[in-house]
DNA sequence: TTTCAACTTTAAGAAAACATTAAATATTAT
DNA sequence: ATAATATTTAATGTTTTCTTAAAGTTGAAA
């Protein structure tokens, strides 16, 4: 079950919202300071936060920027709660790469219906087995092993491998590779896949990934 | 080729997305307001609607339950347009059974890579895996296998061969086998038929298929 | 049997799809 | 800010796949 991490320093806001969370069966954890919810997320990683803009010390702005600095947060859903007149902070909040915001006051039901929707759109994309034979896929660390020996990644070429390896012998199309790899909202162009196949190719050898020309790419393993 | 309905009641709008669309090849309806999209669904059924959320008169939420609430219409895809501070009725508007929205302002290239995807969702729900006795047909892994042997084909000749296999001793017309082939828009020549059997019975064995002449070609298992 | 449209076969050229490299941009780290 | 990395695009080269053309077969109807 998902886990989500509130944080406002109103008590009887995270109190309504612990509430109605818990009742659907998420996982809550909760912080009444920036900095606090900063170090909740370091012990563990939630899958969605809910932040509240306007705190005393460090805000949800910047909770939300250093949050999304570090790549191994991005994955992390982050929804913010807003006063309905702050709508600078709206845009702002935005751009330092919050997920989707609700205005305050918040009615519970529009507020469940917006954590589902965002967990479900989470959901959509990769997952990922993490290892297959002489192959570790570390999602952590953006690092993958085979045989023992550690290889580094960039972040794309990571994902790449990632998606491939996740299911062995399938083909992945060129358009589905986009998707999962790039989103739906950038836009490249085709010829930035096979650059990065190249050189994922380049560092783990050319023969675990095979062209299906006119389809798309796959991961083998055996033969 | 799949056939998409406009509603918004802005023209210039109405004219950028249809033309983007009928540019990829899609067969295009247009409407200005929510009832007369209601009208158009009854009249010709769409496989997906770009609905604008904010309209005079009936909005985009109410045509999307109008819609949902008819299971005939469960299967067309609903795509809203909202603008960006309208974030309410995206909440509103997935729960009403809308399968996606984008946001305003439209970037033409971003909305094609959604319908994109939300029209192939919706083909993979619907397609059918084909084995026939000593043949595998995987579309996943785009190989066949014949009594265990895996045999690569292009891609031409493995549609090709999945469609007569898809229903053994079956005669599949020539007209037949150029449109779920090759499709309706590309002409080619009947030659380009036969020279893909060939290449077919070259690497599957004669016996597969047979001709039937002034007819097409069938797929046969025993004899 | 003769005829002829319909198919088979082969080979070759065109077109599509991918690979590779280098260079231009972004992004991130120092 | 500057340097180092990462990502994307663009240009060019290569390979595979597709299509066509041309010449050879086949088989059903006259």
């Amino acid at each position: 079950m998902p886990v989500i991490l509130i944080v406002d320093d109103e008590d009887d806001i995270r109190q309504i919202l612990s509430y109605n969370l818990k009742k659907e069966g998420f996982e809550v954890i909760e912080a009444s300071r920036g900095d606090e919810a900063l170090h909740h997320v370091k012990e563990r990683k939630p899958d969605l936060i809910l932040l509240d803009v306007m705190m005393p010390g460090m805000d949800g702005i910047e909770v939300c920027e250093v949050l999304k600095a570090n790549p191994d947060n991005r994955s992390i859903l982050i929804c913010l709660l807003t006063a309905r007149s702050e709508d600078y902070s709206q845009i702002a909040g935005l751009d330092a790469g919050a997920d989707d915001y609700v205005t305050k006051p918040i009615k519970p039901k529009v507020l469940m219906s917006r954590v589902h929707a965002l967990l479900r759109r989470k959901e959509e994309q990769v997952e990922i087995e993490p290892n297959t034979k002489g192959f570790e896929i570390n999602r952590e660390k953006y690092i993958i092993e085979k045989d023992g020996q550690e290889i580094r990644l960039p972040r794309k070429e990571f994902e790449l491998l990632a998606l491939l390896a996740s299911k062995p012998d399938y083909v992945f199309k060129r358009d589905i590779i986009l998707e999962k790899v790039w989103g739906t909202d950038i836009i490249v162009g085709d010829r930035t896949i096979d650059v990065h196949i190249r050189k994922l190719r380049e560092k783990i050898g050319d023969q675990y990934i095979k062209t299906i020309k006119g389809i798309g790419y796959k991961f083998i393993l055996n033969q």
